[in-house]
DNA sequence: AATAGCCAACTGGTCAGACCAGTTTGTGGA
DNA sequence: TCCACAAACTGGTCTGACCAGTTGGCTATT
């Protein structure tokens, strides 16, 4: 009878697993080449192809001759850009709001739960993305406000819920993209959002648990209302991007 | 502009997986061994290493050290959840109470949101599944409850809510569909999550919104807790399906 | 200065042969 | 008869080499 021994090449598969899923590696992202994992796993580059063989076999990555492996999009239905939820939006902008209606609950536990459960290396990343995010001027990109949510998600040490509220904030970024760049630009707005973010920074940095979900839960709230405001008020608020030749996305790339 | 261009290792493992599937080698089969396959096959026996790599990840097959390769028995065409999420529970069993996590914050608020939107018809099929829930012998199958859950779920009135718990609940079913199998057969237990069940119910029917995510997030927080009380005791709660179980011995071949 | 083109340095893909580590099997001796 | 042990399998890992796409920078030309 034999237990458990799993090889080597396995435990790398896990482990590789294991670091995407925690986060670590998010989807679209650029894997270390074989030899740089190689040389920093200790382990021969046979073993890892054959871990990242295993992942492609399930789909966590793909590779690509030339010019490396990238981290697929793993909560499949979810996440998934050309996926029947993506066709929701077209018909059906309401769906924008059950989104953002999820996304309060689960912004929320996350929030709640990095409070709890953050490391001192998650801190250090919240804090610099917090401050990325105040020095950032706010007509320019989304980018830093995604990194500091996205940090704290990441803070939350449950891979499942960063996988789905990716997928979710994927959907958003594909469909709502204007609304960051609507809300921003008028100024009591950007006041108050960036004093949300301000008290969510705080509440999690002081483990403030309960706090933590409920300004998180309020900011999407916020963020949910003043859509609604707008669109009340004519705005284009939904944009259903009609790419649906996204063969191979490419990510990092563009600025 | 690169075109579909697969290196032999893919050609080797969609040869071998076409083989399988085609009656060429049947379930719980073994496989020729690594070098006879790369000397027949013309390639390294690295190539053949990756490509079995490849199937074992995707299920098809399961290798034990100094026996072989065997062909795992899945049923191709029913068994469309292979995501890859799937394959984490395997390895890393902490991800089932991520997962209840996320859960007892989705399903409380599908509760509250099915007391406070059902409509007649979602009244009546909650109703129904209720009633199908009671009068089933628990000891069965888990279905009855899944259906009254799917039932209050659908009374939300937010797809994307659907969509995700639904993913969810497939991945739970999938990994820990000894759960339900092990809790209900206690009877103390059995007693306490019937009044769970019954305490939902009548929260949704009678419009008590926030008192339907109490009870609802309550009902998931005790299966975890229940969960992990059983494991502590030693018991094995989480098991993969997908290519555990096939140690199948060949009956010893009569043609 | 702008650009076409090429080359070096990445990346993954494949190969060969060696050795380690479990499993099976058959043969020998007790 | 039965047990022990040694081939002879099996997969697991390592090494180092070379092939093949991709990319980015540098050069030479325009």
């Amino acid at each position: 009878m034999q237990v458990k021994t799993m090889g080597i090449s396995q435990e790398i598969s896990f482990r590789l697993e294991r670091l995407i899923l925690d986060g670590g590696l998010a989807p679209g992202q650029k894997m270390p080449s074989e030899r740089q994992l190689a040389t920093r796993l200790g382990v021969s580059r046979a073993i890892i192809r054959e871990a990242l063989h295993e992942l492609q076999g399930r789909g966590v990555i793909n590779t690509q001759h030339g010019r490396g492996s990238f981290v697929a999009n793993i909560v499949p239905s979810t996440n998934d850009d050309n996926s029947p939820l993506m066709h929701l939006f077209a018909g059906h902008p309401r769906t924008l709001y059950d989104l953002l209606e999820v996304r309060e609950q689960l912004e929320g536990q996350a929030a709640e739960l990095a409070a709890q459960r953050a490391t001192h290396g998650d801190r250090h990343r919240i804090t610099k993305a917090y401050q990325a995010l105040e020095e950032t001027d706010p007509l320019s990109n989304a980018r830093p406000d995604h990194g500091f949510h996205q940090a704290i998600v990441e803070a939350s040490h449950n891979p499942i819920l960063v996988h789905v509220l990716n997928g979710l904030k994927n959907m958003m970024l594909l469909t709502v993209h204007a609304s960051v760049a609507n809300l921003n630009p008028r100024a009591d707005m950007r006041e108050l959002i960036m004093k949300q973010h301000k008290q969510i920074y705080q509440a999690v940095m002081a483990g403030k648990a309960a706090s933590a979900r409920k300004v998180a839960m309020a900011h999407v709230r916020f963020v949910q209302d003043s859509l609604r405001g707008l669109e009340s008020q004519g705005a284009e608020v939904i944009r259903v991007p009609l790419f649906s030749d996204n063969f191979h996305e490419n990510p990092t790339k563009r600025y």
